[in-house]
RNA sequence: GCCGAAGUGGCGAAAUUGGUAGACGCGCUAGACUCAAAAUCUAGUCUAGGCAACUAGGUGCCGGUUCGAGUCCGGCCUUCGGUACCA
């Protein structure tokens, strides 16, 4: 029961579509947003790849032949998506998503307030910065720690410690971030021999090396201050290395690094300031001292593109012996993926081993020169195809402007919430650069967003490879696509998955015939008893006015449920609406008859389409119910009950239920409920302390 | 490890956002129809006790706030998503 409009698909895998990723690059590159470094990647020696780093399994070995992975430096491609992380985070909130989502993305890019100080190595001319967000500590800094991979830890290392330095750095290379970072592993490092001054005090402190301090973060080092932060604390007991208190404790506090505010102490001209005015007067005399600065840091990191394999967007730069990197001019563009490649095993990327392919002339001093053969990674394609929507078959532009001014951003956007930070972030940032770049007029890409459920089976996400897929076709042949959407809908909350059960969908079915069999019953009712829009409850019968008033409750709440994704519920108030006319349908006029059912057929289109359609025509309409543009309006008036229920409640525990008419006064429930037989039971001879009255709702007694 | 969620009957789940826990559906039990079965219809169905009225307990576990907690707070447990080359 879809319907695709196959003339506007689009694939990310052909030229007419890599080539605008090729042109997003350029532009990028056109404004420093592109740039080569090198990072580490997963290095299989036997395979003579590079891995994944779901393709290395716990115990870091090759998931294909069980080869211990290494880490192997290679220059590569980045986008420079932090230079967006101040505006990828206040822009989160001018956008309706999940907060779940928005908390991941802040957290994500983790922004932090701190300082940057310089500290100084002894006896050498050397220096180096450390980031941290807690320069009031910088008294109780009593060694420093640098990552493994810090360029000078091979400069400063004395002859002495170098065997142990270097045995440790291999030891590192080859664990996973989650591994070194891991606060309950036991704490590890290696001394270099060398040793900072501490700029406050001018103190001599250790130099070490140790792997819970990360190269990609911050500045690669640290000041350690084990009183007051506790991996420095856990460090600093293993080693042995002096521990000082910066920040007076809570009474009875001890044992353990005291993270949380207090005065200053052993701090000199900090001593007695709490932790943020003892921040800004360490910083103030950092920058009088040119010691230090104020620093904003990002855990967000700059956007790893290049992949080194061959199925991907070959990246459009050429490199030349005299002019270095030089851009594919856009006219050349796009440069096509070669079909011939060879899968050489030589660690490069395969498109290295074409030489068709590689080989190329400078477009700008017309020498021989060799094309980039890494290729990109496909969150570049999904970072903007939702523009190339509006219109797949231009040609001679990235997407159309004219639509994408009208058209953006996306109302609302359905995905799943595993692309949280990555993917979602990625498509922000690629939109606000588009914005920089006057091609489109939005700040945000997604201005709604939900996150659908995934559905497993057996327990795992459905795949292919693992042959868990259930095949919709089974259903749809057997029941009937109404019945199988609607139980995928009926099943419980969109975004939440769950393992896929067929054991409830009969109920669906038989709800369907139930519906299509009353209708039949009913057949062109419409035709010689034509509805009122509205009718007045004095002039119905009891079960009419159920009737009425049930009809009139379901479309009051459905476009309200409708619209936030709640199709469970709303094929739960559909199958009570349809209990309801089972009941008292018959005891009705027909005139309220083709009311009810015209405006059921009406609430069950946008969920079984086929049976609303199919319903509509038997009430006698002579156009389809798509056609249909009247809106039902909803007679609040029927909403409106005269009488409610009451619970008396004795100390919170249900003892009687009154029905009275609505908004009676307080003394009047009061007096009844002292009346009741088993509240009296559970009040007499004792005391009334209390009593809650909420109107319409609950009287509670409070008894001693 | 860290970040983010989820946990309610035999099962999928509702609960007006602090006010009657279990709507709706599956399953099950009994009955009607049938020679019989299926289908359909009717009634019942959180647990324990009771003929019943009712009583006690009950939303992963432990504790707290409140007249009142599935809902709020603190601490756990389990499962799931992400952790930057699965996309």
């Amino acid at each position: 029961g879809c319907m695709y409009d196959w003339d506007a698909e689009l694939m990310t895998c052909v030229p007419e579509y890599y080539k605008w990723n090729q042109w997003l690059f350029l532009k990028l590159y056109e404004k420093d947003l592109a740039y080569r470094k090198k990072a580490p990647v997963n290095w299989c020696p036997s395979c003579q790849t590079v891995l994944a780093n779901e393709q290395v399994q716990n115990d870091g070995t090759c998931e294909r032949c069980g080869t211990n992975v290494e880490q192997k430096n290679l220059t590569q491609w980045f986008f420079k998506i932090t230079d967006y992380a101040e505006e990828l985070l206040t822009g989160l909130d001018k956008i309706d998503w999940p907060d779940k989502t928005k908390t991941m993305q802040r957290n994500w890019i983790g922004k932090s307030i701190g300082a940057e100080i310089k500290f100084k190595i002894d006896n050498s001319d050397d220096e180096f910065i450390v980031f941290t967000t807690r320069p009031d500590t910088l008294f109780g800094a009593t060694y420093m720690v640098l990552s493994p991979e810090h360029p000078l830890v091979e400069k400063i290392t004395i002859d002495e410690q170098k065997s142990k330095v270097f045995s440790y750095q291999e030891k590192v290379k080859n664990l996973s971030e989650i591994d070194r970072t891991s606060t309950v592993k036991e704490k590890t490092g290696a001394f270099t021999g060398a040793y900072a001054i501490n700029p406050a005090n001018n103190k001599k402190i250790p130099i070490w090396i140790a792997d819970y301090v990360l190269m990609t973060y911050g500045t690669g080092a640290i000041m350690a201050v084990p009183g007051q932060d506790e991996r420095d604390w856990e460090f600093a007991e293993k080693f042995n290395l002096p521990i000082i208190r910066t920040v007076q404790p809570n009474a009875g506090f001890e044992g353990k690094a005291f993270t949380e505010d207090g005065p200053a102490i052993n701090s000199e001209f900090l001593n007695g300031l709490n932790v943020k005015d003892a921040k800004q007067k360490m910083i103030d005399w950092l920058v009088t001292n040119n010691l230090g600065k104020t620093k904003i840091n990002y855990r967000l990191r700059d956007w790893l593109i290049s992949r080194q394999r061959y199925w991907g967007t070959p990246i459009p730069i050429i490199h030349c012996e005299n002019c270095g990197e030089v851009p594919v001019p856009i006219e050349d563009l796009p440069v096509k993926l070669p079909y011939e490649v060879e899968f050489k095993h030589d660690g490069g990327s395969p498109l290295s081993g074409n030489s068709d392919f590689v080989n190329t002339t400078c477009p700008k001093c017309n020498t021989p020169a060799k094309r980039e053969v890494d290729t990109m990674d496909t969150f570049v394609d999904s970072s903007w195809y939702y523009l190339r929507y509006l219109n797949p078959k231009v040609s001679d532009k990235i997407f159309d402007n004219d639509l994408a001014d009208n058209w953006t951003p996306v109302d609302t956007y359905v995905g799943g919430a595993e692309h949280a930070t990555m993917h979602l972030l990625y498509a922000r940032f690629i939109h606000k650069f588009l914005r920089d770049i006057e091609f489109v007029n939005s700040d945000e890409p997604f201005q709604r967003l939900i996150h659908q459920g995934t559905i497993t089976n057996q327990g795992a996400k459905m795949s292919k490879s693992k042959g868990n897929v259930v095949d919709p076709a089974i259903f749809t042949s057997e029941y009937g696509s109404d019945v199988f959407r609607m139980y995928l809908m009926f099943m419980g909350p969109y975004d939440l998955g769950g393992d896929w059960s067929d054991k409830g969908i009969v109920g669906v079915d038989r709800f369907v015939q139930r519906t299509f069999t009353l209708f039949q019953n009913y057949k062109d009712v419409k035709k010689e008893n034509p509805a009122k829009e509205i009718y007045v409850l004095g002039d119905l019968s009891d079960s009419e006015k159920e009737v009425y008033r049930k009809v009139n409750q379901t479309l009051d709440k459905y476009d309200g449920e409708l619209e936030n994704f709640r199709f469970n519920v709303v094929v739960a108030y559909l199958m009570e609406l349809l209990n309801e006319f089972t009941k008292s349908l018959a005891n009705c006029r027909k005139d309220l008859i083709s009311f009810s059912l015209e405006r059921f057929a009406y609430l069950l289109a946008p969920i079984a389409p086929h049976l609303g359609e199919e319903c509509w025509q038997l009430l006698g309409n002579d156009k389809s119910i798509y056609e249909f543009k009247h809106e039902f309006l909803v007679d609040k008036n029927s909403l409106v009950v005269d009488e409610v229920t009451i619970v008396v409640q004795v100390n919170g525990k249900i003892r009687a239920k009154l029905i009275m008419s609505v908004d009676t006064e307080e003394s009047k429930v009061k007096e009844i409920a002292y009346n009741d037989e088993n509240v009296k039971s559970h009040t007499d001879g004792k005391s009334i302390v209390k009593e809650i009255y909420i109107k319409n709702k609950i009287y509670n007694i409070v008894v001693k």
